[in-house]
This record gives structure tokens, sequence and C-alpha cells, in this order.
DNA sequence: GGATCTTTACTTTTT
DNA sequence: GTAAAGATCC
């Protein structure tokens, strides 16, 4: 978090900066810390109800620390009474506490519950928040050391690829070959492992653009320098760029940061450790809390090693294991302390519950037919609960992927259940809200280059291709803004009358909206700007169905702008929280993914598609190898520890992939649940898996000679392979070759359609959608094809038949 | 500049 | 099978 949402909401707070490294005074009578501390010799109110374990965590405060919570052991809890442990013992004011969570929505938890514990707002806690928002305070303060200037702009996914896209086409490389998006995942990867672009290991930077990946990399931040903006990476990265190279700016926050907390370790990736030693180099007052076994988020870039390391790279630190569970009845503990179980790379640790309840229901294991059927019988057991009257909000169906949910909601929708979404297209996310943001930041940042692109033609004010090539072109050779390029040509005779009047005004309209900015109330003015531009017009012409809700959201913008102070620490909240705070308080049973419900928990959770290929998923099996295959059990361990009291793990036997329906294997997770723990229900359904219970699926007999088409193969050979052998490749090389994938597809189709043997020039062929033609070109696996009746068509070996 | 056809991907996603 | 993004055509 970075700005309160309020009416102080500053892009700075301005609690003194350097100087206060002095001892803190003793906590004054009457203030929040002496209240906290409350009377008499007795222990502090805050530490009453703590476990010894928990109480440990709070109380071994000086020294590197790490804290082994499992799940629903209290982990928040340790973190937040441990700060208000601090300030209450006069050991550090707040803003001397460095305090750092993944997430805006932990960070604004963890301050309202030390609010709460403390009995009133605290004050100055200015260095708690994200990761990202607190290097972004950093390098707003330093900007001028990293080549920046201190309003420098925060760019989202959209405007990076945007830029990318651009250097790639600067370069004259094929877009096609080299798209935008893979450059950016690499150059993520980078960011990630805090490499600037020198640091890159040459081997690294071959894999993209015959080479130039490195070099491409280079040229981007240069984009970036001289855009004044920064990318999310570069929130991480040029903090680190700063504190290596002015050791004196580092010496400041190393004596300003006395204590320093960090939740969810075992998500930190490369570049946040590296920031976090370089703070704790001086002074190791360093507690760091996790799960090795919820580290979920390695596929991008979370370093388990981090938290598994942590004795190694902090010598002399307490680790501390909190182990007993408040959340889950003893079936669904043990049910997930059996899973982990089976991985290897764990610090090992085994919840327990002290909580004898007779009447604790058994895991549920249960399959159906197909995905439809699964939906169908999931609904049907809501439905129940509902009618034993529990709370839909207290019911939550956590799946693997996304695609999952549609069918529930399909079904949902029939059974008029309410539901609600988590995740999906965020609100800042939104088409209309991210050019309404366009033209707010170009109007404030008459350098907002990406912006002012973003809306020159939005709505159609005829500026197109052509002039903006120009703009830019000239934008270029100067090395000055777009606004400033088009604002010099519009006195020129380069472009057309037309445009050039249409440009004029647009460019008038911006100065004229930027003179007010001082003057007039922010919201008003964004109302202005969208009204003035034509944007509201443009969507209230619009006769499709989402027009209505577009213009709801904008009115919802400009609503919630009223919350800020000013457009500038408005633009600056969006950009680092890309979340709204959702309405709904309906009471609905909730659809996410697992990663979504990581931090969360529910009285009952349903968990469907545990199916091998789905869940583990064939390509974290493929890209992961075994690393790959642990995650995704983590992942099973994370959505079975939501549940509070029931669980209800699901499978369907046919699914369809990819639009084709295929049958599937259940997952080799519900192999290692315990058998005493949990309930088989016999499916009810048409067969298939009648079995289940029986055979518990052997596997061997699954794969048997049923499944002999290239992907049962290939998927047969992973499963064996993820299971048992070593898998050399590291995540990011596997992913640095997405490519791979796709070719090794084709070439596992293609042996199977032509029996191994290449097409020749010449060659009668037939193709479902093309019919019959002949073979004038073969390059590969690509070949031409003269159809009789479509004529002449590039098409892929294996789409062919040999006629 | 807009409509229509074609291509492509398709796990997870915060900041 | 589907949806979004890109390319191509008018």
């Amino acid at each position: 978090m970075v700005l309160p949402a309020g009416p102080n909401a500053r892009p700075f707070d301005d609690d003194p900066l350097f100087g206060d490294a002095a001892p803190p005074p003793a906590p004054r009578p009457g203030g929040i810390a002496a209240r906290a501390l409350g009377g008499g010799g007795r222990d502090p109110a805050y530490l009453e109800g703590l476990n010894p374990e928990q109480r440990r965590a709070v109380e071994t405060v000086d020294g590197p620390v790490l804290v082994l919570a499992g799940a629903g052991t209290g982990k928040t809890r340790v973190l937040t009474t441990r700060i208000a442990h601090i300030i209450a013992t006069g050991r550090a004011a707040p803003h001397q506490i460095l305090a750092v969570t993944f997430t805006n929505k932990a960070a604004r938890e963890m301050r309202h519950r030390i609010s709460a514990l403390v009995g009133g707002t605290v004050e100055g806690m200015g260095w708690l928040g994200t990761f990202h928002s607190i290097g972004t305070k950093i390098l707003r303060r330093n900007a001028e050391l990293v080549g920046l200037k201190s309003d420098f702009t925060i760019l989202d996914t959209d405007d990076q690829l945007r830029l990318m896209k651009q250097i790639i086409q600067a370069e004259n490389l094929d877009e096609k070959r080299w798209p935008a998006r893979q450059l950016a995942a690499l150059i993520d990867t980078w960011k990630n492992r805090g490499l600037t672009p020198d640091k890159v290991p040459a081997s690294e930077g071959r894999g993209f653009a015959n080479g130039r990946g490195q070099e491409l990399y280079a040229a981007y931040q240069d984009r970036l320098k001289v855009l004044n903006a920064v990318d999310f990476g570069d929130l991480l990265v040029e903090p680190i760029r700063l504190f290596r190279t002015h050791p004196d700016v580092l010496a400041d926050y190393q004596r300003r940061f006395r204590y320093m907390l960090v939740d969810e370790y075992q998500d930190t990736n490369v570049a946040q450790y590296l920031w976090l030693r370089l703070l704790a180099q001086s002074n190791p007052n360093i507690c760091c809390v996790g799960d090795d076994d919820q580290s979920i988020y390695g596929w991008r870039g979370a370093e388990v090693d981090n938290i598994l390391r942590f004795e190694h790279d902090f010598p002399g630190a307490a680790v501390i294991r909190l182990e007993r569970n408040y959340r889950s009845t003893a079936p669904i503990l043990a049910a997930a302390s059996h899973l982990i179980a089976h991985n290897e790379g764990r610090l090992g640790k085994t919840l327990f519950t002290d909580r004898r309840d007779p009447e604790a229901a058994l895991v549920t294991v249960a399959s159906s037919w197909d995905s439809n059927e699964e939906a169908r019988a999931i609904g049907d057991e809501i439905e129940s609960l509902q009618r034993k009257g529990h709370k839909l909000d207290e019911i939550a169906i956590l799946m693997r992927a996304s695609f999952q949910m549609r069918e529930f909601e399909d079904r949902f929708v029939t059974l008029g259940l309410p539901y609600r979404v988590v995740g999906g297209p965020r609100f800042y996310e939104r088409m209309e809200i991210r050019d309404a943001l366009a033209y707010f930041r170009a109007t404030v940042q008459p350098a907002d280059d990406l912006a002012f692109e973003r809306i020159v033609n939005t709505p159609k004010r005829g500026l197109g291709e052509a002039t903006i090539k120009l703009c830019h072109d000239t934008a270029r050779a100067r090395r000055i803004p777009l606004m400033a390029a088009a604002a010099d040509l519009i006195d020129t005779e380069e472009i057309k009358p037309k445009a050039r009047a249409t440009l004029r005004d647009l460019l008038g309209a911006f100065a004229h909206w930027r003179a007010d900015l001082d003057t007039r109330p922010h919201h008003e003015l964004a109302e202005t700007i969208l009204d003035e531009s034509g944007y509201t017009e443009m969507w209230r012409q619009d006769r499709s169905a989402d027009a209505p809700g577009r213009l709801e959201n904008l009115k919802e913008l400009i609503r919630s702008m009223q919350d800020f102070e000013s457009m500038t620490s408005f633009l600056e909240h969006v950009s680092l929280v890309m979340d709204a705070e959702s309405d709904a308080n309906q009471d609905a049973v909730t659809l996410m993914t697992l990663h979504g419900a990581k931090g969360l928990e529910f009285d009952t959770v349903f968990l469907p598609g545990w199916e091998e290929g789905l869940f583990p998923h064939q390509r974290s099996l493929d890209e992961g190898g075994r690393a790959g295959l642990e995650e995704e059990r983590r992942l099973a361990y994370v959505g079975l520890t939501r549940a509070r009291k029931r669980a209800y793990v699901w499978f369907a036997s046919n699914r369809r992939v990819h639009g084709m329906w295929q049958t599937s294997v259940p997952s080799r997770f519900l192999d290692e649940l315990p058998e005493d723990h949990v309930n088989v229900r016999e499916s009810g359904g048409a067969g298939g898996y009648g079995g289940y219970g029986a055979s518990r699926f052997d596997r061997s007999d699954s794969f048997g000679s049923r499944y002999t088409t290239p992907g049962w193969e290939r998927a047969r050979e992973r499963t064996r392979d993820a299971s048992g052998g070593p898998r050399p490749m590291s995540a990011p090389a596997a992913r640095l070759r997405s490519g791979g994938a796709t070719i090794e597809g084709e070439l596992v189709a293609k042996s199977v359609v032509d029996g191994g043997s290449d097409f020749t020039v010449g060659a009668r062929v037939f193709h479902q959608k093309f019919g019959n033609g002949s073979v004038a070109v073969v390059d590969g696996n690509k070949l031409t094809v003269d159809f009789d009746k479509a004529g002449r068509k590039k098409v892929l070996d294996s789409f062919v038949e040999r006629l």
C-alpha cells in the first residue's frame, strides 16, 4: 500500500527522512504505546492468548528470525503483534519499522490489525507496504541518482508491451518471429533476478532475436529513462542499483530501518532477496515469515530457496515453527499433511490441532462422468448445504485454471444460485478505465507518450496512422515527447490541414485542462476532460451491450477520485494498487483459482478437476519437472487448507481439452490422500470410474492400451519422468523456449499422420477444410499445397492425409 | 477507417 | 471450441 485512501492521501508522507536515527523516546504517557502496554506489571494485553511459539516469535525481536508459519497458524497475528510489541516497548518508532508484504490487500489488513491491537490508528507506519510501493517511495526520494525525475510514471503491462513492440519495430525485427510478449517475459525473468542489462549472462540473451535479447533490454531501459518511466520490475531493480552505487544512501536507510518484517517470504524472488539483504547488512533485525509449503509462485520468479536458505544467509537466525492450526478440522489437516509429505524439498512442519471434534466430516472424494456433470453435482451439493442453513459466503470452489469457471457459472445461472467470481479482469484493467486514465496521465504528465498515444484517436477523430507516425518520427529524431513534437508539427505544412486542425484542437484542450489542474477540484476536472474530449459521448453512442456498464465504470472512477487529494496522488495509487474494492455484499458462493485463494478460508471448499494434466497441470510437469510437480502439490495443499470444516475433492472422467473431449485420469494427488481421513463417494453417474474406490485407480491400468494417442504417450512419459528421474532443466530456462512445446507437438502429430516419412512435391493430399490438392513446396513440416478448390495454402503436414 | 477474415493460443498473475 | 488480436480487404 502506498497511499491510504482518504483525504490525507499524498504521494509522499513527510516523516523526517534522515537524522532521526537516535534511539526513539520512551513511550509517551497516554500515548498509543503506553495504552497498548496496559497497566501494572502484567503482560501487556496484546500478548494475551498467544501460544508459546507465537509468543516466542513476537518477543524474539533482535537478530534474524525465521517464522515458519503453517497454514492457519496465526501468521498475521504474530506479525502484527510483533510490530505492536516493538513499538510498545519503545524499541523503535513506527516510521523506523519496515514491513513488507506482497499484496496491497495484505498491507491494508496488517495496518488495520495493528491499529486494532494498539487501540487507535497507527500513525507513521510509512514503511508498511508492498515491495513495489516501498520501492517507489525510495525511488521518488532519490530519483536523480538513478537517472529519473521524481515524478516518473509507472508503466503497467500494457504500456510495457507497446513500448517493447516499438523497440522491436525500430530494430527492424520480425514481430511475428519475436513477439513483444516474449521479450517482456524474458526481461521480466531478468528483473526478477535483479539483473540490469549489463549483468545479463551472455548465454541467456542469445535465445531471443538472434542473440540480441540483451541489447533490446538495454534499449528498452534506455527508452524508459527518456520517458521518465519505470516498469514494475524496476521498482525492485532500481532501488538495488541505487543502494549499490550510492553506499551513503544505503547507509541512511539501513540506519532508518531498525526493524524489518517480511510477510510471505516464500514468495520473494531474487531481486527482493537482494534488496532485503542490502538493507539488513548492518543491522540484521529482520524477521521473515513464510511457509515453504505454500510457495506457489515459482513460475513468476519466486525462489523457494530464499526461505530454505534463510539460516545460511542470516547466520545465527532463530527459526520458530508455528504448527498449531486454528482453522481446520483434524481430517482436513491430516489430508493436507499427508499430501504435502510427498514433497521432498521442504523444511518440514506438521500441522496439528487440539480440537477433538467427533462430528468432523472426512474429506470427501467424488467423481463425475464429465466436467458438465461435475458442475451439476457440485451445484446440487451446494444447494443441499444451503437448505441445511449454510451461508453461501462460506462456500468456495477453488480450481486450477480459470477456464474451469465457465461451467460452474453456466450451471449456477440455471440454478439461480448466487455466485461471485474473484479474479478476472480487474477494475483498472478495463479498457474504458485505462483510456480515461490515459487522458488524465497525459494531462498531468505531458511527457507521457504512451498515454497520449493511447488516446490521440480515441474517440475516433481522424488522426490516423500516418499522422501518428509523423509525430513519432519527429519525436524520436529530436528526442522530445510526442506531444511536444505534435505541437511543433501543427505549425508546419507536414500534416494535412484537416488532421492539423484536429490535432491543434486536441493539444489546445490538453493545455487548457492542464491549466485548470491547480485551480479546480480534480474529480470535477476529470469529468470535464472525459466530456470535452468526447470520450463519454463515444460510449453513449455505442450500441453494444456493455456500453452502459462502461459508462457506469467511468462514473465509479470519478467517484473514487474524490478520496484523493490530487490527480497526481490518485494516479500514483492506481498504478500500484490495481484493484478496486468489490461491492458485492450479497450472500454468494465464491469461484476462484487456487492461486487466488491463498490467505483465505471458508467453511466449505470444493476442489474440482483433480485430473492428471489439469491438476497437476501438464505444463507444470513439462516445464518444471519434479519442481513443477512439487509446486502443483503445494497448490493442492493450499487448496485443502483453505477449508475449515468441509473439503470436497472432485474429478471428472471426461473433460474437454482445447475443444475436444478427452478421457481423463484421476490425479495422482488423490492417491496421496490418507485413506483413513477420506470418504470416497461412489460415483452415482454413468459408469466410467465406477470402481474407483476398489482399485484406487491403479495408474498402470489407466494408462493402458486405451490411451494410445501421441498426447497420452507423451503425458505418460512425462508422468514417469516427473515423479521419478531428475529433470535437468530449470523452470526459467524451460520458459525461455516456450516455443518448443508447440514445435514438439507438431512433430509428434506429424509422425502419426505420415508414419515418419516426408511428403514429396507433387504428392496428392487431403485436408479437412481445403479438400484435395497436390503438394507444391515442402519446408520442414510446413507444406504449400495447391488445393483443387481452395487454391494455394500453407498448411502443416500434420493436417493433411496422403491420398 | 471500419468490417471481415484469419490466426493463434489455451495455467497460474501481483505489482 | 472459443475468443481475442492481427491482417487484409474494401
